[in-house]
DNA sequence: TTTTGTGGCTAAATCGATTTACTTCGCAAG
DNA sequence: CTTGCGAAGTAAATCGATTTAGCCACAAAA
């Protein structure tokens, strides 16, 4: 019934040429100069013979898929799933399709996935990226593949890019707990090392810090890698609390990390924030009601989501993109919660 | 330099037929008896141009695009996620792209969603379904368009289909509740009553309690609208604290739910588990360590994903599923937690 | 009368692979 | 001396749209 009516088809059953078909089909009629009638009379066959055009021959004539790749590092953590969530909406109401990819930080399957996307012909990608450096996304940027940079980006570097201020967040971060009487401080955040948000965060911080003549002891900065958060999160706590050399307060530096440091805090009966404080970078729903909630730097998902598919659209539309807009930065938060307010120590 | 290359480049460059090419290529040269000797001269300067197979082209002819999609009420649920995050692994070790679509549990929009995607060719589909009935799958299934539901089914159809035990575990959760002494319960559920795992999780709650010769006062089983469930669990909540007729154990049907209650009992003080006892259908990260900890039945999503990926693949690749195999049921665990251990009452 | 223009439409090429239906050659069997 | 057959290929059709390059008839201008 369906799938086997062709354009050829329509044109046959009307005695017109498949031209006149496609230019109509296209909205280009007018511009072609068909006579109204006559475009009349092929949409009405269209709806007749329940013609559905063949988008695989389109998308090949053309070379278009109308899709769009989304890669990031891992598609069940909270921050991307909503990232995906909102982009998927904005691409249904433009027409696109959204192809998920997760890295799990592996650099080799980021770019594997993104050579196969780009085969596949994808019309654009957005992209949260784990390399080390911007010299594989100079080369895409120079091939033409339409494409722009989520969370993590490089500075310098050609593609269109949107991100948070991790530097300013970090330092409100910082100097709210400064606030707070805290002098101890510890950062938990993840490896690798070039990861920029994670080392935007960690500078930010250990600024503020150094401003108000404070030094965080490195065995205080803790560096987990992606895939072994807990075990990291967890061998490092206990190995705090046995000693008992213990920071007042903790900044966390993305919503896993976050998750994690409760988790164990919890099983080693902290309480927080009285023995710890504890800041998270990213909100996450149940920060909110937790006992205690737990205070954050929230990222602005919405945004992020809807600036990068406009400039992503941009570029797929040949638009020229002003170079102050090429690279956006975004406004975060400070939300404070019971997590980090501190009995007062006067 | 590259996207350039064709077939024919290759072959004319060759001195040999695209025929020829083309066969080598997709490894039938053998059987088309090509020379060993041809077909190491052809891969060679495969290598040699570069040349990269056009995708659109390929799938045009032969009317495949090796990607799938993925549609469910909103990826940025936990359980969606992480069965996204799933089924994307499959999809990519077997040479898939995975595109995803959030229906917000609207009837019509699932449906442009998988006649869009169908349009596009995709090869198949994994369905988490929000429609009342079976009919718009029984069409599906006869236009021969591979796929699979999930989470939700209907009973008797003749779609493939993979769900858990959502009676059985409901009965687990009554039993356990009953066991604590409970008397009083209360049921958190969204609408609309036409989802098969809500209904199945209410049923099987229901059944086990009236074995006890209890039933739930129709005041205290509480149906949210997906979009709707922060404001009517805290409209819903407050009246039961208001009006001081309170349930002892409260059975929420899925994570969001879970959580949403959570926030507001937090909110209203009431304390967990002496106060009101609570479980939930599905189990996330964060509610292993909250205070309290929260009892769940536990889906094997690792499982659910598996399974549905291989039934899509055997319908995709013709082979035929034997009928026993066609409707998959999983088993779930229930995990007891500090959440539902009321203290004891004799 | 010839040229120029234009409104309305079409034939054929094109995109790049896959697939069908041969061809050609050499050799052995009849 | 023909016929048959397998080995090693090839030319051309095909998938279904878009797009290029015109065609044809008639009117207005030169």
């Amino acid at each position: 019934m369906s799938g086997k009516v062709t354009l050829a088809d329509i044109a046959k059953s009307l005695g017109v040429s498949k031209t006149l078909v496609s230019l109509v089909i296209n909205g280009k009629g007018d511009a072609h100069g068909i006579r109204k009638e006559t475009q009349e009379k092929v949409l009405e066959k269209i709806r007749e013979m329940n013609y559905e055009p063949n988008v695989l021959a389109r998308g090949f004539r053309m070379g278009i898929t109308n899709t769009i790749g989304l890669i990031v590092s891992d598609i069940s953590n909270r921050f991307y799933a909503r990232i995906a969530r909102n982009i998927e909406d904005f691409a249904w109401n433009h027409g696109y399709n959204v192809v998920i990819c997760s890295t799990d930080e592996i650099i080799e399957k980021e770019k594997e996935q993104i050579r196969f996307l780009k085969e596949r012909k994808v019309d654009g990608m957005i992209i949260s990226t784990s390399q080390e450096n911007s010299s594989f996304f100079d080369e895409l940027a120079a091939s033409g593949l339409p494409h722009v940079l989520i969370d993590r980006t490089f500075k310098g570097m050609k593609s269109a890019n949107v991100s948070v201020d991790n530097v300013g967040g970090a330092r409100m971060a910082a100097r709210h707990l400064l606030k707070q009487g805290i002098r101890k401080f510890s950062v938990v955040a993840i490896s690798p090392d070039h990861i920029s948000t994670i080392n935007d965060r960690i500078m930010g911080f250990e600024k503020t810090l150094m401003e108000a003549g404070i030094k965080i002891p490195p065995k205080w900065l803790i560096r987990a890698p992606f895939d072994k958060i807990d075990e990291v999160v967890r061998v490092k706590l206990q190995s705090f609390y046995q000693e008992g050399d213990i920071p007042e307060a903790m900044f966390t530096l993305n919503n896993n990390l976050t998750s994690t440091c409760l988790k164990y805090l919890a099983k080693l009966s902290v309480s927080i924030p009285d023995e710890v404080a504890i800041i998270g970078f990213d909100d996450v729903f149940y920060f909110g009601f937790t006992k205690p909630s737990v205070s954050v730097i929230k990222q602005p998902i919405d945004l992020i989501s809807e600036q990068a598919f406009k400039l992503l659209l941009k570029q797929i539309n040949k638009e020229s993109i002003a170079k102050k807009h090429h690279s956006v930065v975004l406004p975060v938060d400070i939300i404070i919660r019971e997590s980090s307010i501190k009995p007062s120590k006067s």
